[in-house]
DNA sequence: GTCACAGTTGTCCTC
DNA sequence: CGAGGACAACTGTGA
């Protein structure tokens, strides 16, 4: 018998050390083996994305080839630019491979996209070996374990997980790698659907990517940002796998930190060091296991004496387990999990600025509804960083610039935006945090908007952060503001998170005049805030209770025929029901599933200070165990 | 079914 | 300055 020809395909895998599926591929004992990963141009068009994110999985892949490189000079990584979909079926055929290895993957585009790819491995007699290791269990196992249910607490994704059992241990790097196979591209290059174009505001140039299927020069090189036509990224953070496993040698030397790690213990202040591992970009993109992390995180905790180790949920091993708990959810949920429209776990709130929906599938195009002119300019003001409040600022314009900010700095700019200020739907945060964060995760970005808008996982809505006070707690003088708000950097930390209450000759001192709305950008100014934020939180709260007690979630009648405004109260209240404004008809609907009428009249927040309670609306509507669980496949 | 209690990460006031 | 309780009151878990 023949000896197998491999194809080992790289995807959020971008590793040697503690690889299983790469394990499983040098197992075959392979005559030949091609390890590539397909620049998938659906991520480059329909997917969000900057520069600082990209340049991070550039990095990744640069070093993950010349670690390739190391082990056999006559192999690398082969960059292959062209959607999977069409090229695997090719492929097959040209380079005459027996087997395609690859690391599971439960995303819900990855599970459509891995199915196309499994078909035409079957039509070519290509013999596919999937393995996990991007979880610390396998998410679809957790999900059986825990009665086919998305895992929607951290108890139930330990209690699957113990069913399970152990996680594994990492394991070792390979020592050597066979030669890749020759590399015949004499095939059609399909071109790539480039409309709409979701990244068309992050590029300062026209995409050159898909020209060539093997790159410019031939090589199967790693693409560039030029070639993205993406601006250089501002990120100080880099990428790959020789850097993440450099920072791991670094945090095992600190046996009591990692020992002793509490979460809510760690500030969001805190920059340069941060006070957090800052991980998390390298798990994205596998650049390193979380199983690695974790096993790390609990040898520490066993070798650990000194009093104070910690444990889950607040410990370095139960931050993974988060992980793992969104990731199962995914699982459970399919496309939906990133949506509350057809979700039956997630509570519908009728938010300003709410998702379209595409009447054909069901899902959320990325393009919003301007129910409120207002509530727009506000989430205009919160992705610029002029709210007026520095605290929201720094960290706004800390996470456009640096792609991370501080978990915490995370709740708070999202409890600003949703519950706790703005009243404006997670999804529009969700798009921000997709752009710009390095480690953006949508299993876990989605989640945890959820959770901070008390969408889903977290409900207790009366807890909201205070963009004054919240900051102040880490940071008496401001040090994140005077970094990230350079307008403010001699501003008295007196008045540093409220500037608006210095006198006038305080505001000369400091060389900054607080005044306008912060769109209109002038030197020497910062924005007076644009809102009165105690009275937003009492507008918030009442609205989130209201919003409770009608009780809906995302897969109920209501909300699907759009029947829902009929159970909330009829009042002017713009929190209780979003109103599409009657004098702009480019905002009224066109004939979308959200069902939205046109209101009777401009929402005036400013009305809304006190809010009725809802007239005998059931206090449930449904419990969460009357559905059945979503299937998929 | 009921009830008490806990829940990674709130704020503000009093003592 | 730190601890503790009120605020108003959510859901999930387990006895």
């Amino acid at each position: 018998m023949k000896k197998p020809r491999v194809i080992f395909w790289f995807r959020t895998d971008l590793r040697l050390t503690d690889n299983v599926a790469l394990q499983a591929a040098l197992d075959l004992n392979p005559a030949v083996l091609w390890p590539i990963f397909t620049f998938d141009p659906f991520y480059a068009f329909q997917k969000r994305g900057g520069s600082n994110r990209w340049q991070f999985l550039l990095d990744c892949q640069h070093d993950l080839s010349a670690s390739i490189s190391r082990l056999n000079p006559k192999n690398q990584l082969h960059v292959i630019r062209e959607s999977p979909k069409t090229l695997f079926p090719k492929i097959f055929k040209a380079w005459r491979v027996t087997h395609l290895v690859f690391e599971k993957d439960t995303d819900a585009y990855a599970r459509e996209r891995d199915e196309v790819v499994m078909k035409a491995a079957a039509d070519a007699g290509v013999e596919v070996v999937i393995r996990g290791g991007r979880t610390l269990w396998d998410s679809d196992e957790i999900v059986a374990k825990n009665g086919g249910k998305p895992t929607m607490s951290i108890s139930q994704l330990q209690a699957a997980g113990d069913k399970i059992g152990p996680i594994p241990r990492p394991i070792p790097a390979p020592k050597s790698l066979p030669d890749p196979g020759e590399t015949p591209i004499d095939f059609e290059h399909d071109q790539p659907e480039t409309e709409p174009d979701l990244n068309a505001e992050c590029r300062v140039d026209k995409d050159t990517t898909f020209e060539s299927i093997a790159g410019p020069k031939g090589d199967f090189g790693v693409v560039t940002l030029e070639e993205l036509g993406f601006p250089s990224a501002t990120a100080s953070q880099r990428g790959g796998e020789t850097l993440a496993l450099k920072k791991m040698d670094t945090l095992i030397k600190d046996v009591k930190y990692m020992a002793t790690f509490e979460k809510p213990k760690t500030s969001p202040a805190q920059f340069e060091p941060q006070s957090t591992t800052l991980l998390s970009p390298f798990f994205h993109f596998g650049a390193l296991s979380v199983r690695t992390l974790y096993w790390a995180a609990q040898d520490a905790v066993d070798a650990f004496k000194g009093k104070g180790a910690s444990s889950p949920p607040v410990s370095l091993t139960g931050q993974v387990l988060f992980r793992d708990m969104y990731f199962a959810a995914q699982a459970a949920l399919g496309p939906v999990y990133t949506q509350t429209y057809k979700n039956p776990y997630f509570r519908f709130i009728p938010w300003h600025l709410p998702s379209k929906i595409d009447p054909a599938t069901g899902l959320t195009t990325g393009e919003y509804h301007v129910d409120s002119e207002e509530a727009n300019v506000w989430f205009r003001r919160w992705k610029e960083g002029v709210t007026g409040f520095p605290w929201i600022d720094a960290l706004m314009r800390q996470l456009k610039y640096e792609g991370w900010i501080h978990h915490l700095g995370r709740h708070s700019v999202a409890c600003f935006l949703t519950r706790g200020g703005c009243y404006i739907d997670w999804k529009r945060g969700d798009a921000v945090f997709a752009e710009w964060l390095l480690d953006y995760e949508p299993a876990c970005n989605s989640g945890n908007w959820c959770w901070l808008s008390c969408t889903a996982f977290f409900s207790q809505y009366y807890r909201c952060y205070s963009p004054i006070a919240f900051g102040q707690k880490w940071d008496k003088n401001g040090d994140l503001i005077r970094k990230f708000v350079p307008e403010l950097k001699d501003f008295p930390a007196k008045y540093i998170y409220e500037p608006w209450k210095a006198p006038i000759v305080e505001q000369r001192k400091a060389g900054v005049k607080i005044q306008g709305n912060g769109l209109e950008k002038e030197d020497g100014v910062y924005p007076k805030p644009m809102f009165d934020f105690n009275e937003r939180r009492g507008v918030c709260i009442a609205a989130m209770k209201t919003a409770y007690n009608v009780g809906l979630h995302g897969n109920d009648e209501a909300v699907l025929n759009g029947t829902w405004r009929d159970l909330f109260p009829k009042d002017d209240d713009a929190e209780i029901q979003q109103r599409y404004q009657t004098d702009d008809g480019e905002h009224a609907d066109e004939g979308e599933n959200l069902e939205q009428h046109a209101g009777a009249g401009v929402a005036g927040d400013k009305r809304a200070a006190e809010v009725k309670s809802p007239q005998a609306a059931p206090k449930k509507q449904k419990k969460i165990s009357d559905y059945a669980a979503p299937t998929r496949r």
